[in-house]
DNA sequence: ACTATACGCAACCGTGAAGTTGCGTAATGG
DNA sequence: CCATTACGCAACTTCACGGTTGCGTATAGT
């Protein structure tokens, strides 16, 4: 499997599961938040959103530092757009094999 | 959940299999595919592609018909769009909370 | 009519992922 | 200095997922 296969496992990986569909959004919209921050008012466990940190950090979707005694996160977004770009490149082949068809059919 | 989500849960799960998005190249290129035809050169057996044909069609990537006795399996690039446009949305909102960052800045 | 093909269904197995609890530790605040 | 807060690490449970094999059935070809 090619490195860009495997990053796009990773990436899709993470984006499979809603929390961290959650997550991400909150990220989105709040620029920046701590663990604790993010697993308010969520019905798991801190740890268990702290895993889910984790899998979205190894994914590359967002960047984590520490400071104090916070972890402070932030997202990504040129990961996400690789993610897209994968999507766009099936439906520019689907579009091209279209194409093609309607050219041969005269 | 709303609908919405509950679809881009169906449709990220899908994408998250290297074997899927595999399937779904193919599909993209070939047009159509029967599941014998999509498992030939696979390492896995073919109920095992079956399955991730099954997969695919539950989240609407795929649609399928019997025909004689073949079953054909096609792409729907629509729902990969919807998939892109969650991510583009999320983008976007990342974008404005920086637009309104930097005005807030002066 | 018989054989081979293409498929679906069902049972089963192993592994990893998501969740929990418990504990240890470093930074903060009074 | 002591209590609290915010983490990280580790062990454990549960369960869904990807894979297999075996079997039944309908269609196609000879």
């Amino acid at each position: 499997m090619s490195a860009a296969a495997a990053r796009a496992d990773a990436v899709f990986a993470a984006l499979a599961d809603p929390t961290r569909r959650g997550l991400i959004e909150t990220l989105s919209r709040g620029g920046q938040a701590s663990v604790s921050g993010l697993a308010k008012g969520l019905p798991i466990s801190r740890q268990a959103v702290a895993k889910h940190l984790a899998s979205l950090r190894a994914a590359e979707l967002v960047s984590s530092e520490r400071v104090g005694r916070t972890t402070v996160y932030e997202l990504r977004p040129e990961t996400l757009a690789d993610a897209a770009e994968w999507i766009e490149m099936v439906g520019a082949e689907w579009d091209e094999r279209l194409a093609a068809l309607r050219k041969s059919l005269g």
